[in-house]
Parts: C-alpha cells; structure tokens; sequence
DNA sequence: ATGAAAGCGCTAACAG
DNA sequence: CTGTTAGCGCTTTCAT
C-alpha cells in the first residue's frame, strides 16, 4: 500500500506538492507538475489514508448512526434514507444496533466518540437521560434524532398523533362504533402516540374509551394474532381493529379469517406504516403511510447542515397518508 | 475533547504509562499509579483515538460490508448476522449500499480502502470481475463473498438448487403436473440457481420444461402479480406456482385471489425465504427457509478468522428447509 | 510555484 | 516499573 511519499518519491516532487493537486487547494500548482503527480498516483494505485487525513483535521466524513434493529423494515428505510444523501455528500456511516437497551445504547456513544464520527444519527430507545453523560457532552452539537419531540436534539418527526386519528376516522365514518385497537409498546414515542391518536378519535367521535377495545403487542404479526384473538373473542366484540403497524394487522387479519370473519364486511382492518407487503394482503390492507425513507434523507440533511453550521431547521415534521384498500372498503379486492 | 497527554500531565506520569494502563498490556504497572491514571482518565472522560491509533497500528477494527440494498430484507437480516458477532469481537461496520450498479461498486471498494478497513463482506452483485482492480488487490485476503461460489474468495453460501428442487418436488409428491415458476433476476447467483432447481426437479419427475410455465420477476410482489396473472391466463394453465421469493408468491397468491381462484385447491403455491409476514398469509405461505442471520454470522466469522490468520473454510454450506403450510396443504389454514 | 518542518494522538522499541 | 523517542500518513504554515 503506498503511501504519499512514494507518490512524491515517483513524480519528483515534495509530498507538498502532492498534497496540494490532491485537494487542488487554492494553491495553483504548475500544469506540468500536476501531470506528473497524477500519472504517479495512478501507477502506484495511490489512495489517501483517511485515517491519517481525519486525525489531521478531524474531520473524519464518517457519521455514526444508531438504531434499534437493522432488520426492521422501518429503521432499514431510514438508514438507506441517511445513506442516500450521505452518499451525494461523501459521507459515510457506522451503523449501530442497540435493541433498545441501554447498555448498549451508551457503549455505542462511546464508540462512535472513538472513532470520531462527524456526527450521529439516532432513533429508538431513550437518549435524552443519558445528557449528563460525558460521551454524549461531546457530540452534543452534532447529534439529530429521529421521531422523539422532547427537544433537546435538533429532530425529525412524523405525526403519529395526527395519523393515528385520521385513521380511526376513516373507521368512524364507515359507521364504526366499536373500534379495537392493538397498539405497541408504550415505552417508545410511536407506540405512545399512535395510542394517544386513536384515543383522541374516539372522543372527537363522542365514543368512549374502553380498556376492553385495547390490546398491546410488541408489533410482531404474531402479537397481532394474539391481541385479535383476544378482543374478537369478547363477548360484545370490535366491528373494526386499528393496529398500530402493518405487521401486527396481518396478525390480526389472519386471526380473524381463523374465526371466519370476513373482511372488510364482518370486520374492517387498518394497519400503520404501509410496507411493501401491505396492498398484496388479501384483501389489500388500508393503512397509514409513514414516509421512513424521507425521514432518513431529513435526517442527515440536518445533521450535514448542523456539522457545516449552516441554518437548519430544529423540528421537521412530516406528515402521514392514509390510503385506504380493500380491507375497510368493499369496492376494493 | 482530551488526549492522551492530559491524562498524562494529571496523574503525573508519562504518555506511555497511560497507554499501558489503557492496553493493560504484560508491562506491569504499580497499581498505585495505575489507579492515578485510572482516575485521571475518569475524571477528564478520555477514550482514545481510534483514528490515531488505526494509522500506527494498521488496524482500525472496522470492516466494511457492501450489500446492494440495505432496505431489502435479505441483505437487513444478513448485515444484523455480521454484526451481532462483530459486536463480540469489538467490530464496527461501515456499509456501503449499490443497487448492483458496477460503478458504485467500484466506488465502495475504493472508499473502504481509504477508511482502511479491516476486512470486507460482499454480497449481491458481481465483484469477480473486478480482480484485475487494483483497489481489490490491496483487500484481497480479507474479503469474505456471501452467495457466489465462482470461488476467487473465501465465501458463505446457501443451497439454493437443493432448496428450490425441494420446493417443487414437495409439489410433484402432490401429484402437480404442471408447476409454473416465477423466477427472478438471472444475473444474480441466486436467482439462476432458484431456476436451476426447479428444472432439475422437473427433470428428475420425468416433465419437461416448457417455456410458457416460466416467468421471471424483480422480485417485488408486484412483479409477482404481473407474472402469476400471465401464467395464469394460459389456457392450459398450471396447478402449481413456485415463486422465487416469498414477496413475488404474495402477488400470485394475490392475482390468484382476483381470479377467483382457491388457494390450494385450484392452485398451490410455494414461496422461497421464509419471511416473517409469510405465515400470516391466508392461507399460510409454504415455503423455503433460507437461513439468513447465520449467513451474517458465518461471513463475519470467516473474515474474523481471515484477519487473524486462523484456520478457515474456504466454503460454507448452509441448507434450506422446506416449510409446509397451508398454501400447498389442505389440513393447514 | 515549490519545499521543509511541525504536529494531529497514539504505541512500541529502547533505555534506565 | 517508568520515561524518552521515533514515527504511522497526512495537511498546513512559513520560507524560498
């Protein structure tokens, strides 16, 4: 692997000069020159060391981000989002799973400062209690959080509220008086509000809250299947379920063909998130559309805006769509 | 941010003590002065510079790892195997995304090569071609494949002939005559082997391949759809559907359900991954596991081993396993 | 237009 | 048991 001097070593010249027709600085450097350099760094393959480079200027190009679960669709979305405009700018990332724990939320931290990425990305799990912590002192300034509103952190948000209660709605409106709901877990932001958007529905709608019509999971198809089973099995059971993703609503689809309930008309069905598979459920799923690679791009637009102080917005919110499919409307397969 | 020097200066040692305190090396140290670093580290919050000690030590303890979308659930599930035992080694990943494109390819092999990488996992696309690059040469004994077996590289592989030939014979032991295919890209390894499979199947039950039972997809439900409604529309129409990936046996399962057709009494099919969501199909997706976590797991460990200088196999096998449900078997919903 | 030299933060001989 | 010194590969004043 060579290295600048053999760069210079080749072309004649002082690693100087072979710097500077790298990053064609301002310095102008003879045509001539310049010529000789290129040709030298192409026979000897040469690549800068960015290593080298990063501990000269830290500045590494390098942005950590940190997430629950690669293998969730929402935060694989995302990160393709992050990487997408990272990509156009010449950043990269280190990517971090944390399952949610603490522990290994805040060794991450701890690493991403090792390396000395640019800046960090971050969703899922809790960071706004680790503040004290020192690991994140340092980062402070360089850090955008995806889908918490706590301030604290620059932010990119969706309306989870907003799209919760549109969806109950739709239900509402379809004559719905007795609407399920199998939520997620309420430990996380989304799962909060996704709750919180179905309950403010239901009381727009002058419908009361019942803890019978409520079953929460932890958003796998199967824990959909339980909670369905479990609220289509009372005595005076939901005419629609609202799930609050779209893998807890196939759950729930299936449980409800098992009781042979048909849908839409014995039993309408909405999910949230509309992934790929969410218009090929038979009948297609109505859902709630979040716009997870969105997220991701306005998420690391942000972060490059913070990192280049450039003006940036502290709060982008994004809004969702419902669409609406066969799984509440008869016209629909 | 601290350095090695202020933690020097403030337990009163040199620079060289704290680093033997940091990388408890066989030097002993006098526990007293140890505990001095010890505290001064604490106190100043210090974490050593990964990027200066990368340049000295020629190892950076990050491995890049170039996939072709991370968003597709194949390559999601693969990237949390690598990582789960990277997380045990102390390795960090960067990713590299391609969408099979040659030259961003190029670029990663460039890039990773730059940050100075430890290693590399490749999967998707081609990278055999590329050996003449020199940018390949410099990794060449640290690169691990997943899914090619040109071999070239050390690499993971799944048995996607055996997986795909079971696949179809489950459906021949049914007593299907005439079993369509919905395949998918042939420029990829995997998809050339699904097909590979399901003409050696054919030919071992003594049917012949007809042109008109095949069609190949992208491998998106839609592509699924489009394909199932063409096979479909034959008039001498298959009984059987093996699709190349559980998302294009959605869309059949899907265009089969719009032309009215029972699923499996007028028409049975087979899907291929075993993802999360094909179980809560209705009926319930038969299908073809294919390990993909282990095969993270596995490439990971390969080029741990690589980098170590410890034994390896040059190639490991993983199986699939045939999931009967209840889109080819009448006792299942 | 080019080069010499300093130094980013760290580890590893080599001394003592 | 502890410290001094020499770089790892690069960019950037400061000279020339």
């Amino acid at each position: 692997m060579s290295n600048i001097q053999d760069v210079a070593a080749r072309a004649n010249v002082s690693i100087t000069t072979v710097s500077r027709v790298l990053n064609s600085s301002l310095h102008r450097v003879n045509p001539r020159t310049r010529e000789r350099v290129l040709k030298a760094i192409q026979e000897l393959d040469y690549r800068p060391n960015a290593l080298a480079r990063g501990l000269l200027m830290k500045k590494t190009m390098t942005i950590g981000v940190i997430i629950p679960d690669i293998s969730n669709h929402y935060y694989a979305e995302i990160v393709r989002g992050i990487q997408d405009v990272g990509d156009q700018h010449g950043y990269n990332i280190v990517l971090q799973n944390t399952d949610r724990r603490q522990e290994r939320i805040v060794k991450s931290i701890y690493l991403l400062r090792e390396k000395i990425v640019d800046g960090v990305i971050f969703s899922g799990g809790i960071i706004h209690g680790f503040e004290p912590l020192s690991a994140l002192k340092e980062l402070k300034d360089r850090v955008v959080v995806i889908g918490r509103h706590e301030a604290n952190f620059p932010a990119v948000l969706v309306d989870n509220i907003g799209g919760a209660s549109q969806a109950v709605q739709h239900l509402a409106d379809l004559g719905h008086q007795r609407i399920g709901f199998i939520g997620g877990p309420q430990a996380s932001t989304t799962g909060a509000d996704r709750l919180r958007g179905y309950q403010s529905a239901l009381a727009q709608n002058g419908y009361p809250t019942e803890a019978g019509l409520i079953s929460l999971g932890n958003l796998t198809p199967r824990s959909g299947y339980e909670a369905a089973r479990k609220l289509l099995g009372e005595r005076d059971r939901p005419s629609a379920l609202f799930a609050a993703n779209d893998l807890m609503a196939f759950g729930a689809v299936y449980a409800a063909r098992e009781m042979s309930l048909q849908i839409p008309e014995d039993l309408a069905v909405v999910g949230f998130d509309n992934i790929p598979l969410s218009s090929y459920l038979v009948p297609s799923l109505t859902t709630v559309e979040i716009p997870m690679h969105s997220l991701g791009v306005a998420a690391m637009e942000t972060l490059i805006d913070l990192i280049s102080r450039n003006p940036f917005e502290w709060m982008r919110w994004f809004k969702t769509r419902l669409i609406v499919r066969g799984s509440t409307a008869r016209n629909h397969l």
